[in-house]
RNA sequence: GCCGGAGUGGCGGAAUGGCAGACGCGGCGGAUUCAAAAUCCGCUGGCCGCAAGGCCGUGUGGGUUCAAGUCCCGCCUCCGGCACCA
């Protein structure tokens, strides 16, 4: 799996041909980076210049990007992210914050244990191997991180306080354990949170996912539905207008009514949620999802007990997938008991059926065939009958016999009692109070939110500290007998449905905190999402041995002002530090209530790479003629996220080593804006390296001095121009930088090079100051170039130190402008005037123009525009 | 189906309603070299033209405007999220 060292792939599309070119041959006239950048990492790290103070006695500024789960090797989709949160981080650096730019590792997980069961090595070494691979290559690439506080969060001095948030949550009523219908993976053999299903399979290994029936813990979420949908509208403007949305769509806030079906034989009431209770008086059926507690109760005592008990069982086995299927028809069977209407007082029949989700509302539904298209479906599958009750409103009530669908707009209620009449939001409210006046429901709101199953019957977790006594029930571990420390050398790894702890008798057998008598530890570890709920917090404090977090120094720091990641955690990750932030502000722990202020998601990086189907893996390099060598099958051409399961990574090791960090840097930055997804091409890295070795070669050619000063008053002509061609790159670069609009910075910087080179008098005071203030804006983008050439011109301290340069705002404007001069809104020609000259003056000298008076002779001018100093256009 | 986002040269991508294609990659031509690499200079959206210059051009069809890649309305395509959510 991926072990073989990536090659070259030629970059189709740009260059069709292929390049026979190896990006990672070093040019022979390459500035000496190797040399520059250990030597800057070196007396970075000796001058301690990223280190954060306890408590911040400056403005302060908590710049986070995502950790990384160290599994192999660091590649380029990694890198973007840290070098855009440490480009942030640099900048703030340098104008006066104390900031706090931190890294760790989400260490506990499953390919840890799959290395375990597929390799017999151990996953604690595995684990920190790959750690310290990590984190020689983060450091090999300049990153301003303050090592001190690293955290891991398989190490017991950070899992122990995961367990102590597990037993603060159960303590608050916030963990609760409980038996109920799991998706169950049957690959992983392990349960799986909500979030963590997608299209109804495994995340992880795209297994469908079925249900299962288990006793779990579970952290109470929804209980936070609201305010995590509240206070969404704090983040406005600072988190992405697409997280925002998932995250309001996720939770699923619905408005809507109860309403209580009843079983009078067994004097039991169903309750069904609905958003249209005005189509009450429609009701023909109640369906009820299989799974539901009241189908197991009564199935003994339905009349058509077997054809139930058969439909149930039939649908428990399905997967979601197969549940789901979008145009799969409508199947449910006749319980033969009837339920009685809450106002007509009718008995209408109860049918058990799967398109009902038991996990969504009460797990009964109305059935409105008239008015609700699957109603409809399963009304007509079943010779139920249909029952108009909203008719449009400027139309006939439609003849359910001629229906073809059912009418789920809404209208004007009929055959509705005393109801008729009125529209249908009315009726929905009329309808709602009825039914609380009856006590039969009444007006609520439901949510799409389900609690956090945070068990996971595996190994490389943090063990959940509860305690099973016989006598007592459920006990937790005693706080001050945390970590409960997960074993080593395990026997087998390998998942047999229950976690691999119940084989560990040392472990599982223990005695009650509570009696003393002989008891068994929980065996299951917890969800790693809980272990990435709260690790922002822990950096604050990373070696706190009494608790969590000191609260002063989280008070300080919290909330993390500028978050980057990827988007995928939108209703993951964010959601879930959400949750437990709010849960340490109401116990009074934190004053934040939401963790991040501002969030940045970074694209994704992309690689392109030759697929084999029959032999199911990346074949880059067996290719010959478009079949794959080894089986003789064409091959397909895939675009996809870099990952180590496709083996379609670039390491960021062997490219660095080769081609320096801060072309990496520049490379990766420059390749497309941060936000949107890029095609990771060795194409770009040429740009990024001229661009660096052409820095290189114009401060050696021209030694300038970092001391030098300059007048802007005094300045000739030419010299000026550079001067305000300086002003406008230094502003352009900040803003630019602070949109996250890295791409178009470095561009300028680019342009601004190119001035410099075109510019004629290198001995000029000018051109010296312009490289002085160059190298100033150069170093959050390439900071070890940057400090080399500082340190030759004699500049003092270091670099990512020094304030970065304000712009002259007297000089941003030059003194000559080419003003498009338009007829007819079409360019005709161009005139190269004064700033500022009046209208009258450039009308007269456009007049005066030959091609303008091709177009403009022997007609009249009937209008004039003209944009001070950008555009002149003639309407003839 | 619902909710987002995006369609611009050969490629990655720039453009407060005001010169479309900045910057870079690639390509072509030249200088340098015995030769190559590297480097430097010039050209590089399409079409017509010796040139001056002209016409066309930002997925597509309309509209607003002196002026539209940008704003409005309709459509097409692609990507992401959610989806039997009652």
């Amino acid at each position: 799996m991926g072990e073989r060292q990536n090659r070259t792939l030629e970059v189709r599309g740009s260059n069709p041909l292929g390049s026979t070119k190896n990006p990672l041959e070093v040019p022979k006239t390459m500035y000496p980076f190797r040399e520059i950048e250990e030597k800057w990492q070196k007396r970075w790290r000796e001058a301690r210049i990223y280190d954060a103070p306890d408590i911040p006695h400056r403005p302060k500024y908590y710049v986070l990007e995502m950790f990384p789960y160290p599994s192999g090797d660091l590649h380029m989709g990694h890198l973007k992210n840290y070098v855009i949160g440490d480009v942030v981080a640099r900048i703030f650096l340098r104008n006066g914050y104390d900031v706090l730019h931190p890294m760790g590792w989400d260490a506990f997980g499953l390919p840890a244990e799959n290395a375990a069961i597929d390799r017999g090595v151990d996953p604690k070494k595995w684990t920190y191997g790959n750690i310290e691979t990590y984190r020689n290559t983060l450091q090999r690439l300049g990153i301003s991180y303050d090592w001190r506080r690293e955290i891991a969060t398989c190490a017991p001095d950070y899992y122990r306080w995961t367990q102590w948030l597990f037993l603060f949550l159960y303590h608050r009523g916030l963990a609760y354990r409980a038996s109920g219908l799991v998706n169950w993976c049957p690959h992983c053999k392990t349960v799986l949170a909500n979030e963590q299903v997608v299209d109804g399979k495994c995340e992880r290994c795209k297994t469908p996912v079925v249900r299962k029936e288990l006793e779990q813990w579970y952290f109470k979420i929804t209980a936070y539905a609201q305010r995590l949908l509240d206070d969404l509208k704090k983040l406005e403007g600072k988190w992405p207008e697409q997280v925002i949305k998932q995250q309001i769509n996720w939770i699923g806030r619905s408005e809507g009514t109860e309403v209580h079906f009843l079983v009078d034989e067994w004097n039991e009431r169903l309750p069904a949620f609905t958003t249209r209770i005005d189509t009450l008086f429609g009701v023909t059926f109640v369906t009820i999802a299989p799974e539901h507690p009241f189908v197991k109760k009564y199935l003994d005592r339905f009349p058509n007990r077997e054809a139930v008990r058969q439909y149930v069982e039939a649908a428990l086995k399905k997967s979601d997938i197969e549940r789901t299927a979008l145009d799969r028809p409508k199947t449910g069977v006749d319980t033969g008991i009837t339920v009685r209407h809450p106002l007509t007082g009718e008995q209408v029949p109860l049918w058990v059926g799967d398109y009902v989700l038991a996990t969504y509302g009460t797990g009964v539904v109305m059935g409105v065939p008239a008015h609700d298209q699957r109603d409809f479906e399963f009304a007509k599958k079943f010779e139920l009958p249909i029952r108009v009750v909203i008719r449009p409103v400027d139309g006939e009530t439609p003849d359910p016999d001629e229906m073809e669908a059912a009418f789920e707009d809404y209208g004007v209620m009929v055959n509705s009692g005393e109801f008729s009449g009125l529209d249908s939001k009315t009726g929905i409210q009329k309808v709602g109070e009825k039914l609380q006046a009856l006590g039969l429901g009444g007006p609520t709101v439901t949510y799409r939110l389900r609690d956090w199953l945070i068990s996971r019957q595996r190994y490389w977790g943090a063990p959940i500290p509860m305690i099973h006594c016989e006598r007592c029930g459920v006990v937790p571990v005693p706080e001050e007998e945390l970590p409960v420390l997960l074993p080593e050398n395990i026997q087998s790894y390998l998942p047999e449905g229950r976690s691999p702890l119940e084989d560990v008798p040392e472990f599982m057998n223990t005695t009650c905190p509570s009696c003393g008598g002989p008891a068994r530890r929980d065996p299951d570890t917890m969800d790693t999402f809980v272990d990435s709920s709260w690790y922002f917090l822990r950096f604050i404090d990373p070696k706190n041995e009494e608790k969590p977090f000191d609260p002063e120094k989280a008070n300080a720091w919290m909330p993390v002002d500028q978050y980057i990641g990827g988007a995928e955690h939108a209703t993951k990750h964010l959601i879930f530090a959400r949750f437990i932030t709010k849960a340490l502000y109401d116990a009074g722990l934190l004053e934040v209530d939401e963790p991040f202020d501002r969030l940045f998601t970074q694209g994704l990086v992309l690689k392109r790479y030759w697929y084999c189907p029959t032999c199911h893996r990346l074949v880059d390099g067996e290719v010959q003629e478009g079949k794959h060598e080894v089986c003789d099958t064409p091959v397909e051409e895939r675009l996809e996220m870099m990952s180590k399961s496709r083996g379609n990574i670039v390491p960021v090791g062997p490219f660095v080593a080769q081609n320096g960090a801060d072309v990496a840097r520049i490379a990766i930055l420059f390749a497309a804006p941060a936000e949107k997804d890029m095609e990771w091409s060795d194409a770009g890295v040429e740009g990024a390296r001229r661009f660096l070795q052409r820095i290189w070669k114009i401060y050696q050619e021209h030694k300038p001095s970092a001391s030098v000063k300059v007048d802007p008053e005094t300045l000739g002509p030419e010299e000026k121009r550079l001067y305000i061609r300086l002003q406008q790159t230094l502003k352009g670069v900040m803003e630019d930088s602070q949109a996250f609009h890295f791409n178009t910075a470095i561009a300028k910087l680019m342009e601004f090079l190119n001035d410099l080179t075109d510019f004629p008098a290198k001995d000029s005071p000018v051109f010296a100051y312009a490289l002085r203030d160059f190298v100033l804006m150069l170093a959050p983008f390439a900071p070890h170039l940057a400090e080399e050439l500082w340190e030759q011109m004699g500049g003092e301290g270091f670099v990512a130190q020094i304030p970065l340069p304000e712009p002259d705002v007297r000089y941003l404007e030059e003194e000559t402008v080419v003003i498009p001069v338009q007829v007819n809104g079409r360019v005709r020609a161009r005139l190269k005037v004064p700033r500022g000259l009046p209208q009258e003056d450039i009308v007269e000298r456009a007049l005066a123009n030959e091609n303008i008076q091709r177009y403009v002779q022997n007609k009249s001018i009937r209008k004039v525009i003209y944009i001070p100093d950008r555009l002149l256009n003639l309407v003839v």
